[in-house]
DNA sequence: TGCGCGATTACGGATATCTGTAAGGGATTT
DNA sequence: AAATCCCTTACAGATATCCGTAATCGCGCA
C-alpha cells in the first residue's frame, strides 16, 4: 500500500473524515493534509525535495475563497502542478462534481487515476479507489455514467464563443464584427444566425433567452 | 449542554467528521446521524413517541439524489417537517450555501437557530454553534455578510415570473396573453416592455440575454 | 374638488431576431 | 469531369425587441 499520502481539502470536517478512514482501512500511517492548494503544493516540493516524495494526491476541485491570495485556485490546477513537478505521482480526485462530460475530461485531459464522487458512499468508493490505483489501475464512482452519443450535444469553441457573447449582451452583428475585427473565420452575420438556430434544435430551445437559460443552467457558458 | 443529537447529512465523509468531533469536543454521548431526510425524520417521530426527544437537529440543506424514492428531499423540508411535529426542536443548518439573502430567509422563513457554512472553518464554527444554540442564542458563520440595501435589487414574483417566463423561451406576447388568460393585472405587452428595461438598468444588463444569462448565474430564475 | 404621482397601457419607429431560399466555394466521391 | 455534400454567405420577409412619447387610471393628499 502507498506509504504516504497528500490530501487536499478545504473542508475542515470532510477532510477529517477521509483522513480517519484511510488511517483506519488501509493502514496508511503518513496522511497529510492541507486546506489551501498553495501550501499543498509546497508539501509536494518539500517531500520530492528531502527525497520522500508523495506517491498519491488526494483532491478536491473546489476551493473556496478567502482572504488569502492564492496562486492555485482549483483542484485541476493544483494536478497540473503536480504532475508537473513530479509526472509520477497518481492524482485521485474527490468532489461533489458529476456531471459525466467534466468528469470524463479529467481522464482524458488531465490523465487522473481516480475520480470519487462526494456523497453518501463516498468514503467507501474513496477506499476502493486508493486500492485500485495502488494496483495501477483506474477508478471512478459507480454512480457516474459515461454515455457516449445520446442526448449529448458537442459545443465546440467556436459555438461556445457565439453563445458567451449573446450572453453577454452583444448582438449577432456586434460578433459578426468583433470576428471580422479579428480576422476569424467565418464572420457573417448570417452564418452566425444560421450557427444559433442549429443550436436550437440540437438543445430543444425555442429561442436564444431560452437557449442560453437553459446553457447557463448548466453550467457550459 | 444537549443530551443528544440528530445529524441529517448526505455526505458520508463529512458526517464522520461531525459526529467525531461533537462527541469529542463537546461531550455530547447520543450522537444519531441519518444519510436520508426521510429516515431522519422517522428518528424524530420514534425519539418523540418515547418520550426522548431530539432537542437538536443538525441537517444540510442539498440531499443528492440516488434510487431511493424519497418524500423529503431537502433540509429545508426536513426541518419544516421537524418543526412540525416537534415545535420546540432547536435547528442549526449546515451547508454549502454562501449566499447571504437565502441564509437569511432561513432565519426568517424557517426560524433556524443557526447557520453553519461549510468550509475550512467549519468545524469550529458548528461547535461554537452549538454552544451558542445550546444557550438560546443564535449564530451564523461570520463569513456571510447580511448586506442590506447595496447593490442587491429586490425581484418581485411578478418581476420573477416573467423572467422565469423569458429564459423559458416565451415571448412578451405570450407572456401577456397567458396573464390575461389568467386575470392576473397588469397584463399588457407594453408593461412587461417597462419592467423588463427598468430591470436592464437595475442589473446593468444590455438586452434579455444578458439579463438572464446573469439572474440564471446568480441563481435568481 | 383638484392636484400630483406613479403604475398601466397604447402606439410607433428603429433594430434585432428568426426563418426560408438561394447562390457560391471547396472538398470528396463517382 | 460531373455529381454530391457541406459550409459560408447574401438577402428578404415576418416577428420580436428595445425605447421613447403620450394618454389614461387609481390613489393619496392638501
Amino acid at each position: 500500500m502507498f506509504n504516504k499520502v497528500l490530501i487536499a481539502e478545504d473542508f475542515q470536517d470532510t477532510n477529517l473524515g477521509i483522513v480517519d478512514t484511510l488511517r483506519r482501512e488501509l493502514k496508511i500511517g503518513d496522511i497529510q493534509e492541507e486546506l489551501y492548494c498553495d501550501r499543498a503544493m509546497n508539501r509536494l516540493k518539500v517531500a520530492l525535495a528531502t527525497k520522500a516524495p508523495f506517491p498519491l494526491l488526494v483532491t478536491d476541485l473546489f476551493f473556496k475563497e478567502d482572504h488569502n491570495v492564492r496562486k492555485l485556485t482549483s483542484g485541476k490546477e493544483l494536478l497540473r502542478a503536480a504532475r508537473a513537478l513530479q509526472p509520477s505521482i497518481k492524482v485521485i480526485v474527490n468532489s461533489m462534481e458529476d456531471d459525466p462530460k467534466k468528469i470524463q475530461s479529467l481522464f482524458e485531459e488531465e490523465g487522473i487515476n481516480a475520480y470519487v464522487c462526494k456523497g453518501r458512499y463516498g468514503l467507501k468508493e474513496l477506499i476502493s479507489a486508493v486500492e485500485h490505483v495502488y494496483r495501477g489501475e483506474t477508478f471512478v464512482s459507480p454512480q457516474i455514467q459515461f454515455q457516449n452519443g445520446e442526448n449529448v450535444f458537442e459545443l465546440d469553441n467556436f459555438d461556445l464563443d457565439i453563445l458567451k457573447d449573446l450572453a453577454s449582451g452583444m448582438t449577432k452583428k456586434e460578433i459578426s464584427e468583433k470576428l471580422k475585427g479579428k480576422n476569424i473565420t467565418p464572420n457573417s452575420e448570417s452564418t452566425i444566425d444560421k450557427k444559433v438556430s442549429k443550436l436550437f434544435d440540437e438543445f430543444g430551445a425555442r429561442n436564444t433567452n431560452h437557449l442560453i437559460a437553459k446553457l447557463v443552467r448548466e453550467g457550459r457558458i
